[in-house]
RNA sequence: GGCGCGUUGGCGGAAUGGUUACGCACACGAUUGCAAAUCGUGCUCAUGCCGGUUCGAAUCCGGCACGCGCCUCCA
């Protein structure tokens, strides 16, 4: 079997990964929060997991994976959202989650009908945060203060670990005022009141809803049970919200470590800079999709940098790719899948190492191996039939293929009569109308490109 | 101020002690009436700076510079 080796965050080592179950592979990745559209550093992890997850399904088989990812569809920013637009909160979740979906299948990341995907939403998850808040205060790690659960860190003498914080540190570092109800600054809320206005579920602490971190803790457990293999998210999550799972999860279930391997992947910069609204270079991956940038050459560029370094993102980087992909699909246009080639598979399970997987396909290409180069990029979710659509020749139509065919013919017939004024100029208008013709030993062949204008081609048979 | 991450050829981007990564771009050659496409060759022995360990370092250790992220119940 395939060794996997996988980089983990809580050690900082590449550590093989050894599932404690190989019959039932588990992994949890912090999902999105619903209340806008999903920006481009927000489809980073959603891909990047996903490819975890097909390499996992590929070593252990399909049906020995389950991967859970959640959905945060309460938070003060969704409350603040819902206002601001003048719609309900259901409404606001329910359709920033459809385009959630919509936006990540665009991007080959689709979980439709496949029963070991889970994704949890975080209002139906309510009782069981409750009973681990009630737990944790059974055994003294939380406390109640006006209305509030805190959780308290000094319950939990490993709390900084995994980011490599001290309690003291942190305080020390702290820049603002804190709760005065806190008995300690960096402790956190597991619960909270809710004003009559805002979402809220009875508890024992009266009518509140919980904090963020509660919810992944809870889930994990309630799908994946108390200790499971692999937990994923962006670096800006392991403080303070990682941190704060493992808290309470490993405080709630002593005898438990949680997860096993904690996996981080890095940020993403526009043109080398951090993309905010400020500077201008926010954009949604909807934006891109919009402006006609295909989800497959996105994935492509996610891919061609590995998952633990910032990613660069660049109009460049994307004009590259689809130039590449645009070559491979026309080598694999006739081609079944083989089996995925080694080279792939060993680069994956070299800590995902995607940039490597993407230099073993540019090889495969260069042998002329359409099996193995359209097998290898579909373990990475590349060329698949949803995704490769936009690389496909427009339909012809027996008339435009007869009229390309009789343009052609004339070329050649006025290279013949070394008429190379008229040649040329056919060869120009029929490379001007997106058809591309390649002059080979045998004769021309030709194909359309994603230009094509059968209007031009018309005016020129005139 | 604290913690963490990064810095490889023109560009992108692999490689955790020992031969050319790979891709893109560019240049030249083959081919062509000229091109395109294709093939070949070159740029490409490149590793932020300074020191150390070692027979040998991009890779390990220390320091420095630059960049980035996180550090409040705003997430």
């Amino acid at each position: 079997m395939t060794e996997i080796w996988l980089t983990n965050t809580r050690t900082r080592k590449k550590e093989r990964f050894e599932p404690i179950d190989p019959a039932n592979v588990r992994m949890y990745v912090c999902g999105p929060t619903v209340y806008d559209r999903a920006h481009l550093g927000n489809a980073r992890p959603a891909v990047v997991f996903d490819v975890l997850y097909r390499l996992l399904r590929h070593v252990y088989g399909a049906e020995h994976v389950t991967y859970v990812r959640n959905i945060t569809d309460v938070d003060d920013k969704i409350i603040a959202r819902a206002k601001e637009r003048g719609i309900s909160i259901e409404e606001l979740t329910r359709t920033t989650t459809e385009w959630y979906h919509e936006d990540m299948a665009a991007l080959g990341v689709d979980y439709r009908g496949d029963p070991h995907f889970h994704e949890p939403h975080a209002t139906e998850y309510i009782p069981q945060m409750i009973a681990m808040i009630e737990r944790l205060i059974a055994r003294g790690c939380a406390y109640v203060a006006e209305g509030h659960v805190l959780f308290s860190v000094e319950s939990y003498p490993a709390y900084g670990q995994l980011s490599g914080r001290s309690v003291d540190d942190m305080i020390a570092g702290a820049r603002v005022e804190v709760a005065p109800y806190k008995r300690n600054p960096m402790d956190f809320v597991l619960w909270k009141p809710s004003a009559p206005d805002q979402p809220g579920w009875e508890s024992p602490w009266g009518r509140g809803r919980p904090g963020w971190h509660i919810e992944c803790s809870a889930m994990a457990e309630a799908l994946l049970g108390p200790e499971f293999d692999i937990h994923g998210g962006g670096n800006d999550l392991m403080f303070p919200h990682h941190e704060n799972e493992i808290a309470q999860s490993c405080c709630a279930h002593p005898e438990s470590h949680f997860a096993r391997y904690w996996l981080h992947n890095e940020m993403l910069q526009v043109e080398g800079k951090k993309m905010s609204k400020s500077l201008g270079n926010f954009f949604t991956v909807r934006d891109l999709l919009d402006q006609g940038v295909p989800g497959e050459v996105i994935r492509f560029v996610f891919l061609q940098t590995h998952y633990r370094k910032p990613m660069d993102w660049t109009a460049k980087k994307a004009a590259e790719a689809a130039g590449v992909l645009r070559r491979w699909h026309a080598l694999c246009a006739d081609a079944e899948a083989g089996e995925v080639p080694a080279a792939v598979i060993d680069a994956l399970a070299d800590d995902l190492n995607t940039p490597a997987a993407i230099a073993a396909l540019h090889r495969l290409a260069g042998e002329g191996d359409a099996a193995g180069l359209l097998a290898g990029a579909r373990a990475l979710g590349l060329m698949t039939p949803a995704l490769g659509a936009w690389a496909a020749a427009p339909e012809v139509t027996p008339e435009i293929t007869a009229l390309i065919e009789r343009l052609i013919e004339a070329r050649a017939e006025a290279r013949r009569a070394r008429d190379f004024a008229r040649a040329d100029a056919l060869r120009d208008g029929i490379a001007a109308a997106g058809v591309k013709v390649k002059d080979t030993p045998q004769g021309a062949v030709w194909e359309l490109t994603p230009d094509f204008d059968p209007a031009k081609l018309e005016a020129l048979a005139q």
